[in-house]
DNA sequence: ATCATCATTTGATATGAATCAAGATGTTTT
DNA sequence: AAAACATCTTGATTCATATCAAATGATGAT
């Protein structure tokens, strides 16, 4: 929540954000056909979310941490149109979206922040778009991964290590690739000494050389 | 615009759209690092929104039309992060977007509004990327052809004829194929008798096959 | 009208990732 | 602790699409 609020102003604000929702690892916090009736800001925890298709394939569309917001999807139709799933257990703040309108129309920097979210969505979702397009799954995962930490390090974890929260199958299906593919980039970064990796743990060591895959021209 | 307001509400509401532009074909309305002022709502013509990365690939991350917005990307950083091409002579209603704001904040159905056009583009881009993620090139071309032909449709044109307004490459990009594998299923399902191809020119004969194709479940 | 350029189609071949299959490692249950 | 199950790794093979190449068809310029 951006700055420049009176307390008079918080004390409305911290209401939008008073209920409070456990979620267990593996289960749903909202699911494709929902009806839609608020937002949730992850307090604690890791959530994947999905989209799938009549015949059963699946497609992760992302996966979100603390402090990220999730729940978007559903505004256009009043219903949600991806499954929320926790990959650890969670804590979400429920902020009912008829809230948040109501104070966006108030607070013209609450306004401007959901928008800022909504946007940052999009563009997210149009760098994947490059990802699924254009690059190859060793670049792929190098951007991945080089995402994924680089989040985390914004958190206050450590900005070489991470614990994976997601399967190899959930990694391929964000990436475009199947498990067994995602397992051999794994290891062929590793054979080359670009990382070091343990099942879910992964240890950066080289985080230029990720960078050279992800992108060659940035790195010469 | 939605309905439900009074002849002196639409006095203001006219006023955000009041600024036009012209863009020529092959010209760029907005471009990747520009500032964001405003949002487009295309009023003629037809749009491409493409992404690219240092080393020069490019990733067209959608085909916009009459009606439909497009800017959205610029407001979480105050800069584009994407090109907007004009694929034929268009015309824009420019919509500052602070404006937008400040009217937004007066009407709740405005507000809806935009925050229903911004999810809408989160959906879409959901499903774009299940179709990079998880088709194969016929599925994919299948869907595209399918989606194009409903949004016409929706405007009064016919939903069984169109003509493209994209390269076969322009439209690889957007699937993630190369130019090559898209003229391929196009001649694949003129072979099938499913269209009728003739350059740019694309007649539907079986809509049902083509649905079959891009989801077989759903068309027993 | 002719030439030059660009877009599209089609064929032959190469290649990256999928698939199939088995074994290894790790986790949970009994 | 052993058994059962899930996840991950690795190898062999197949397949879909990319790449390379050439011909055809459209479009624009002189």
């Amino acid at each position: 929540m951006p700055a420049g609020f009176t307390s008079e102003d918080m004390k409305k604000l911290d209401e939008v954000v008073a209920t409070r929702r456990r979620i267990k690892q593996g289960d749903m916090l909202f699911g494709n056909g929902d009806a839609f009736t608020s937002l949730y800001a992850i307090r604690t925890g890791f959530f994947k979310t999905c989209v799938s298709t009549e015949d059963g394939r699946e497609q992760v569309t992302g996966f979100q941490m603390a402090g990220e917001i999730i729940g978007l999807d559903g505004i256009v139709t009043d219903h949600h149109s991806c499954n929320a799933v926790a990959l650890e257990d969670a804590e979400v703040c429920v902020m009912p979206f008829a809230k948040v309108e109501d104070l966006s129309r108030e607070f013209p920097l609450l306004q401007r922040h959901v928008h800022k979210i909504m946007s940052r969505e999009i563009v997210r979702e149009n760098s994947v778009m490059m990802l699924l397009g254009n690059m190859r799954a060793e670049e792929r995962l190098a951007a991945f991964l080089l995402n994924l930490v680089q989040r985390l390090h914004a958190r206050g974890f450590s900005q070489s290590e991470l614990t994976l929260r997601m399967s190899r199958e959930e990694i391929g299906s964000y990436l475009g690739m199947k498990l067994e593919t995602v397992s051999r980039a794994f290891s062929k970064f590793s054979d080359e000494g670009i990382i070091e990796v343990k099942q879910r743990y992964v240890h950066i060591l080289k985080p230029d050389a990720l960078k050279k895959i992800f992108n060659p021209q940035t790195c010469i």
